[in-house]
DNA sequence: TTGCTCCTCACGTCACGTGAGGTGGC
DNA sequence: TTGCTCCTCACGTCACGTGAGGTGGC
């Protein structure tokens, strides 16, 4: 199969992430994935790399709502870091790696404090509800059932 | 002011709630406040019972990502059960008192469970990243700095 | 070679944003 | 009465959905 050799074709990425072959096609649109090298007309060749991109991608977009627009700040940061990655093996210095790992540092904390955030307006909601089910079963007790 | 009379107007709303008067409108376009008796071309008038749908209803699209069409359906219960509640006082007997809070508890408990379903999927990716931040760290260790 | 999957327009839809031009109410 | 806020179209936009008609590649 040609997923084997990790060229992948837009219907199995679909699978794979959960998103139809049209969406993948706008972010492509959008710059939201990497480099498109191919002539045009012919079938596009995804990694799983890519894969691993758009499940982060729709991952924000699902859970933190973010529009396109933020997600392309956010691709491109990524997208800096996984180019500096491939240069990891040998040709960086000392320096330049604990420079590529503190970039690496700083965007997963500013995530972080994104997932927080709503995390907490998550968990205030809920704690809301919680206490509207404490007080329908206190009206309940002072009905007798 | 008319705000003391609970006699609210648009843009009073959209103040308090945080959305713009265009977004009201079309809430209640959709049907997703309660009755509009209004003769058109006239100004709308809305109570703090507005507002406080409204901000559940904002909530829900904007912390779990619900469409529209799923929030009238849970905008429906919310009607239903404030209609109930209307009547609360006197005109109902303990046997429908015990019914209405019934019909409470399993809207808050849905809410409840939807809320938790998004807030472990948020749990997971924090953890996610965090064990990235600690992957980082180590490697920071491993260079010395 | 036959199918299936993919391709590119291109129009439709959902949830509003953004004026234009006009009227309501404290 | 003067302003400000509100009103109703109506077209624009973002993030895709949904065919129509045609070609690529195992």
């Amino acid at each position: 199969v040609s997923a084997t050799a990790d060229r992948l074709r837009i219907g199995e990425v679909s699978e794979l992430v959960g998103i139809t072959a049209r969406t993948i096609r706008y972010y492509e649109e959008l710059g939201l994935l990497g480099s498109d090298e191919r002539s045009k007309g012919r079938h596009r060749v995804f990694t799983q790399a890519d894969v691993a991109r758009l499940k982060e991608l729709v991952r924000f977009r699902d859970l933190l709502g973010l529009s396109l627009e933020e997600l392309t700040t956010l691709a491109d940061a990524e997208q800096l870091r996984a180019a500096l990655r491939d240069r990891w093996e040998g040709e960086l210095t000392d320096k330049e790696r604990v420079a590529v790992l503190q970039q690496a540092e700083q965007i997963a904390r500013q995530q972080l404090e994104l997932v927080n955030a709503h995390r907490h307006k998550l968990d205030d909601f809920a704690a809301e509800l919680e206490q509207k089910l404490a007080l329908i079963a206190e009206r309940r007790r002072e009905l007798g059932t």
